[in-house]
Parts: structure tokens; C-alpha cells; sequence
DNA sequence: CAGTGAGCGAGCTTCCGCTTGACTT
């Protein structure tokens, strides 16, 4: 597909460099004769990735860095290997065009690719910065006459952004190569996200299940009942003489009741001699309150909202979600997916609104439109909310949209649409009903209701749930029309036991959300990131959560204890706080990379373990270049109980009896790499150290009934025998064990 | 009893963020 050729009346031909190939096409239309306009296709140039990449005439550091942090951090860059024809194509146009309009987005990475193509075109010709946030005729057209100057302040701050990532990456990941592993990495990204799982993990471990239990009864009105008066319905217990029956919230992750709560908690004997006393009892209603329900529609979709109701609604992975959107995008049918704005354009709200009347009637548009405003902390806002394309949306059925095109194609739609409709507005309705025990203890229970009078956007959408166990907060549900005073009998009572349970795992979608309200990672990397820890092993998969590795443990361990700093949740917060500073003109950026990779008040002395609130500020250089004080046993050994530690290798995860410790045999077993930390207990660590290591039991020979093992030898894997021994093995065996209580767990939580 | 050899040295691993194909498992 070769731009067109032709010339404007004033003879002047204008090339357009966008960032995407799909804007490309678009923007063209609405351009015409004369204007040429061409794709980036992204980043044209960057650091380079290794040695290799690198220019001959740059040695040492600079060579292995790809930045020169002794000239002020000079970067060294590279025009990227898969973009060297791009490149060219787009020198090729530049020499028959009068003029050129650097048109990539109007964020940090956009400012910054605009300037690499300045550097690497060299243009003779005019350079014009235009930018727009929306695609239409109008808006492009209003873009190309308003041209600015690019803004060298933001350039630097991207520039600075990229040179920090890169000193963090590679001179953090070598200490990871030294201590743990081969082949790790650490990064601002992934390694707070890792950090984030770990800590998860961690909580689940430390977590301590109380158990109480509660009564449920089936009460009835006596009447037939219907659809808006259902004859019969559930309640809970919530007071017995007045005083609260505990629930799930009132106890601590260590499974006692938490300080200062005033509650009942029933066992259950407790719970089944009242549910028994309250067997014949008569029950009165004892209060019922209404209060107004009134519900907002959702925010249009930006990237990570549609990632996680994707995930919820459609069961499809960050990656599955950006694959099928991008496939939308480049075929017309949405906006950009890679945002994090939820700004709809004038053009949006027109053809929604159009379409709420339209298929639902007046009814159910409000008089103005719906602004949302951003909640995003660092948002560039360089795109819209993702949406419908066009001045008038196709209703899915319209697209011919087929599969998993049609399905999120249908959810963007839906969701669009319901952001400009009226609230939802409804009752919720308490009652309590009370009862005497034939031992004369009085006895509460507690049911809610709610009825929605008016349905508003809900008609078009309602946001998924990421438990699947509650209730869905905009779901219905009627109870009877009842009154203070009512008889009620009830037709049930029975006693429930309950469980607290600790803290759910990350799923993709939930850790992607965590990462965006903590200003971590960019729309265009969520994706990634995941794939990332996922691919080093920090994290796997076990269905939809994300399970973290042993190695994780070791490698998150290190860097809190090390790099304590660079770790910290908040750091790329800051980080992006002071690169706006650089790019208002209030803060410069050499300085800034100065202290951070150098330090500050660097005297005769150890930085002080990357936790740099005192006077003396470590630069990464210092943490880096002393390791003798990493001790990589201490950083990737966790005690499990009973003398035994989990230690992980060069090879993977083992438990061991160390021979240090009184008893110890100084025998060891491996890990499953698979094993999800909150699961290994002592008992199971004991049964892998009584296997002999390293073997795979197949089976007994049918002739001489032993056992034939799988073995790991030099030369690959090997088949055996077992033959019998002439003495005892040094290793106890499990019957010789004491018994031990089943509920004892590794109690390593640091 | 094969199934644990030791030591040396060279080369390699790695970041985040912006975009799509080209290319094999």
C-alpha cells in the first residue's frame, strides 16, 4: 500500500508521521491530495539491547549500559533492528516532501518519538509538531493548521525515564545472576509487581482460619405469595439479647476477634442448641427500613477496566483482550485500546446518546451529557475512552462480527452506550424480625432486599463481579411486603459454620488494576508485564490466579532487604512526580540521574541499604558494586519448621535437614516447581526428604517385584532397579516419626 | 555399580514503553 502522490494546488506536498499504521490509513481520508501520511509504527530508536547493538567505537560500561553515566549519562542510541525499513521508507518520502508534521500522540513517549525522527530523518524541509486527541475530519484538519514547537522539556523527561529504567534493569538483574539464578531480571515494573504477589502469598501464609457460626432461617408470611410479595424468605442471625452474632469481618488474619469488637460468637453446639430452642417459636417483625437506592453507570472502558471485564465477562486473558482489540482497531470497528483516558469525544456522546434514544427511549437519557472525570493519577490522556469508532455506532448485530471479535466488540458497545444513560434508582429494604427461645433468650435476624423502580443504564449494562460467591451488588431482590408488628413463622432454622478465609490470590486482571492504582506500568505494558514474571518464573498460573514461585520469594527477599528503595511501592509514584518537574522546566534531569545512580553526600561510608531517608542517600552504583555484604544462603533460605529449610538453588527449590543444626542429616529433596508456597507444609516437606532424591518410581518388576526407578544420571536420564540393601539408610523413616499436629505451617513470613 | 571429576575461561543472561507483522514451535 504506497501513499499517494499527488500534489496540492500550491505545489506543496506534506509528509504526516503518526504513530499507527490503522490512524495512518484514517487520517489520510480526511487529509487528502497533498498530504502524505505515514506510520512510526512506535519507537524508531532506542537503547541499544546488548553489546552487539552497540556501535564499535564504545567500550567498557558504555558498551554493556548502552549509556555513558560518566559524560552525563549520555545515552547511546540505536535505530531498532525491525525498524530499519520503516526508517527508510520514511527517508524515501521525506526527500519529495516540502514540509513535514510530526503528528505522534501528545503524551511523554509520543513527544520523545517525535524528536528520534527528527534526529534520525535530518529533515531540510520545515518540521511542524501537530497533535490531536481525537480522530475526526474536523479535529485533524484544526490540527494541521495550529502546528506547535516541539517540547524539548518533555523529551528530556522521557529520556530520563528511559535511561533510569535501564540502569535499574541491567545493573540490578546482574546481582540477581550472582545471588539466585542465571537469566533473572529485576525492574521497576516487574519487580514491584512480583513483589506485590509475593507479599499476597506471604499474608495467606501467615493466615490463621477462625471458624463461627451463625443461624439462617426460612421465614414465612402465611400468605400464598407472588412475584412482588414472594410468600416466603431467608434471614440470618445478627443478635442474641441484644448483642451482635459475629460475622467474618469482626476477626483478624490471625483468627482471633479483633480488638475492641463486642460480638457473640457461636460454636456449634452453641449455634445448634438455639437453632433447637428456637423450634416452636412465634416471630413478630420487628422493624423494617427503606432507604432510596440510586446507582451511577461505569466509566467508559480505558485499558485496564476492559482488560478486567473482559476477564470477568468473557473469561479472556490481558493478552487474548489486547489481541482481539487491536484486530477491532485496525478494522474500524473500536478507538484505540492502549488509553488510559475515559474522555469521550463530542462525536461519542452525540452518536451515544442517539443510540440510548433510539433503543431505549428518552426515557432513559439524561438532560446533559456525562462527563467522566479522570481518576487516573498519571494520565497522559493522549487518547479517548475506548469505543465504537465513527459519528454513529453499529450496534453489534450491524458489525458481522463473528466469535471473540463480536463478543468484546458487544461489551465495548454496551458499555459505551450505558455511560451516557440515567441512573439506576430503586429501594433497599432491611427488615428484622424477632423471636423468644423457650429459654427466654430473645433472638434477631436480619434479611435485605433490594427493588430497582427504575432500571436506567442498567438495562444496557451491569459491571461483573470478581468473586463469583457474592452477590452481585446491582442484582434484585424482592422480600415480601411486610410490616413492623407482622407474624411470621418460620419454616426452617437451621445452623451454619463458617470459615474466615485469608486474602485471595492476584488473577491478571486484579494485579493489572492494583499496578494502575498505584501508578505502576503503562497501558501499552499490562500485557507484558504479566508476561514478564510469568516467563522468569516468579509467578505461575494455577487457573486464574497467580501463584508466586519459590524463586520469587528468594528474589523479592533480596531486593527489599538490598534495594529496599528501588522496591518500594510508591517509588515509581515519586519517580513520576519529579519527571514532570522536568519536563514544567522545574527540576533537570542529569542532576536527578546523578543522585540517583551515584548518590547524594556520598561520604566515606555504606549506603544504607537503598533505604535512603538519612542524610547519606546510596546511589545504585554503591548497592551494586559491594555484594559481599548480599549473603545469597541467608536471602534465599526459609525455615519450614523442625529443622528443616527451603532453600533455593541454581537449580530450582529444596528442602534440607542442614547439618548444622542439632539432628540434621544434611539430606535434601526437590521442590516441585509448581508448588504454591502457602502449601508446603513440614509434614510435606518431611515425606519429600523421606523419597530418595532425584528418583521416579514406575512401577515393581513383575518378576522379581522390585522396584523399577527413573533416575537423573550424567548422561541423561537412565532406567533402574532398586536392589536391596545390606544396611539401614541414615534416614529416618515416616513411621518412625512422632505424629505432629496437622496444622503446623512454615512459619516464614519475612 | 556408570550414573558425583575438577578447574579454567569465554560468552551470555537483563530494563520499560511505543507500535505491528514476520516467523517458527
Amino acid at each position: 500500500m504506497s501513499p499517494t502522490t499527488s500534489e496540492t494546488a500550491q505545489g506543496g506536498r506534506r509528509l504526516v508521521i503518526v504513530e499507527s499504521p490503522a490512524k495512518a490509513k484514517t487520517i489520510k481520508g480526511y487529509l487528502g491530495p497533498g498530504y502524505v501520511v505515514e506510520a512510526s509504527v512506535g519507537h524508531i530508536r532506542d537503547l541499544p539491547n546488548g553489546a552487539a547493538e552497540v556501535p564499535d567505537k564504545y567500550t567498557g560500561e558504555v558498551r554493556r549500559l548502552g549509556v555513558d553515566v560518566e559524560h552525563d549519562f549520555q545515552p547511546v542510541y540505536v535505530v531498532n533492528s525491525d525498524k530499519k525499513s520503516q526508517v527508510k521508507k520514511l527517508k524515501e518520502l521525506l526527500a519529495d516532501s516540502d514540509e513535514l508534521f510530526l503528528a505522534t500522540d501528545e503524551d511523554r513517549e509520543g513527544e520523545a518519538i517525535a524528536w528520534h525522527l527528527q534526529e534520525v530523518l535530518k529533515p531540510k524541509v520545515p518540521v511542524r509538531r501537530m497533535v490531536f486527541h481525537e480522530i475526526t475530519k474536523d479535529a485533524i484538519r484544526a490540527a494541521v493548521a495550529n502546528p506547535r514547537e516541539l517540547n524539548q522539556r518533555l523529551v528530556d523527561a522521557q529520556e530520563t525515564r528511559r535511561i533510569l529504567d535501564r540502569l535499574y534493569g541491567y545493573e540490578v538483574s546482574p546481582v540477581l545472576w550472582k545471588k539466585v539464578m542465571r537469566g533473572l531480571s529485576a525492574g521497576r515494573v516487574q519487580s514491584v509487581a512480583t513483589r506485590l504477589v509475593v507479599e499476597r502469598e506471604r499474608e495467606r501464609i501467615a493466615f490463621r482460619s477462625a471458624e463461627y457460626w451463625d443461624l439462617t432461617g426460612t421465614f414465612a408470611t402465611g400468605r400464598a405469595g407472588d412475584v412482588s410479595d414472594p410468600g416466603t424468605f431467608g434471614a440470618r442471625l445478627t443478635a442474641v439479647d441484644g448483642l451482635r452474632v459475629a460475622q467474618g469481618r469482626d476477626f483478624t488474619s490471625l483468627g482471633q476477634l479483633k480488638d475492641g469488637v463486642n460480638v457473640l460468637q457461636l460454636d456449634e453446639a452453641g449455634a445448634r442448641s438455639l437453632a433447637t430452642a428456637l423450634a416452636n417459636t412465634a416471630f413478630t417483625v420487628r422493624s423494617v427500613e427503606s432507604k432510596p437506592y440510586r446507582r451511577s453507570p461505569y466509566a467508559p472502558f480505558r485499558t485496564t477496566t476492559l482488560q478486567q471485564e473482559a476477564s470477568r465477562k468473557l473469561g479472556f486473558g490481558a493478552k487474548a483482550t489486547m489481541q482481539v482489540a487491536q484486530k477491532l482497531y485496525e478494522n474500524g470497528y473500536i478507538t484505540y485500546m492502549r488509553t488510559d483516558s475515559t474522555v469521550l469525544s463530542d462525536t461519542a456522546v452525540t452518536a451515544a446518546r442517539a443510540q440510548v434514544t433510539q433503543l431505549y427511549g428518552a426515557d432513559y437519557l439524561p438532560d446533559k451529557p456525562r462527563t467522566y472525570a479522570g481518576k487516573v493519577k498519571n494520565a497522559q490522556e493522549a487518547h479517548e475512552a475506548i469505543r465504537p469508532s465513527g459519528d454513529r455506532f453499529r450496534t453489534p448485530a450491524e458489525t458481522g462480527l463473528t466469535g471473540d471479535q463480536f463478543r468484546l466488540y458487544e461489551l465495548i458497545w454496551k458499555r459505551t452506550v450505558a455511560s451516557q444513560m440515567k441512573d439506576a434508582i430503586g429501594n433497599s429494604v432491611t427488615v428484622k424480625i424477632a423471636g423468644q427461645a423457650s429459654d427466654g433468650r430473645d433472638a434477631e435476624f436480619s434479611a435485605s432486599g433490594k427493588t430497582i423502580t427504575f432500571h436506567g443504564f442498567m438495562k444496557a449494562y451491569v459491571e461483573g463481579a470478581d468473586d463469583p460467591n457474592a452477590e452481585l451488588d446491582d442484582r434484585e431482590r424482592r422480600l415480601p411486603q411486610v410490616t413492623e408488628g407482622d407474624r411470621l413463622s418460620a419454616e426452617e432454622i437451621t445452623a451454619d459454620g463458617h470459615a474466615t478465609k485469608p486474602p485471595a490470590r492476584y488473577t491478571e486482571a486484579s494485579l493489572v488494576k492494583e499496578l494502575e492504582e498505584r501508578e505502576i506500568g503503562r497501558p501499552s505494558t499490562y500485557a507484558t508485564i504479566l508476561g514478564t514474571i510469568l516467563d522468569r518464573g516468579y509467578v505461575f498460573k494455577k487457573g486464574t490466579a497467580l501463584v508466586p514461585s519459590f524463586l520469587s520469594f528468594a528474589v523479592v527477599n533480596l531486593l527489599e532487604k538490598h534495594f529496599g528503595r528501588l522496591v518500594d511501592y510508591d517509588f515509581t509514584a515519586k519517580m513520576e512526580d519529579d519527571l514532570d518537574r522536568i519536563a514544567r522546566g522545574e527540576a533537570e534531569a542529569v542532576p536527578w540521574l546523578k543522585r540517583f545512580y551515584f548518590g547524594e553526600g556520598a561520604q566515606a561510608g555504606a549506603a544504607e541499604a537503598g533505604n535512603g531517608d538519612g542524610d547519606h542517600l546510596g546511589g545504585l552504583k554503591e548497592l551494586v558494586t559491594d555484594l559481599g555484604a548480599i549473603d545469597a544462603r541467608e536471602i534465599s533460605s526459609f525455615p519450614v519448621g523442625d529443622g528443616i529449610v527451603l532453600r533455593v538453588g541454581r537449580y530450582g527449590p529444596y528442602v534440607e535437614r542442614p547439618t548444622e543444626i542439632e539432628g540434621g542429616t544434611g539430606r535434601r529433596a526437590d521442590v516441585p516447581d509448581d508448588m504454591p508456597p502457602d502449601e508446603l507444609t513440614v509434614e510435606y516437606a518431611e515425606e519429600l526428604l523421606a523419597k530418595p532424591s532425584g528418583e521416579f518410581e514406575l512401577g515393581p518388576d513383575p518378576e522379581t517385584g522390585r522396584m523399577i526407578v527413573a533416575k537423573d544420571g550424567r548422561y541423561g536420564p537412565y532406567v533402574t532397579e532398586v536392589l536391596p540393601r545390606t544396611f539401614p539408610r541414615a534416614v529416618r523413616t515416616p513411621s518412625s516419626r512422632a505424629p505432629r499436629p496437622s496444622s503446623s505451617r512454615c512459619p516464614w513470613t519475612r
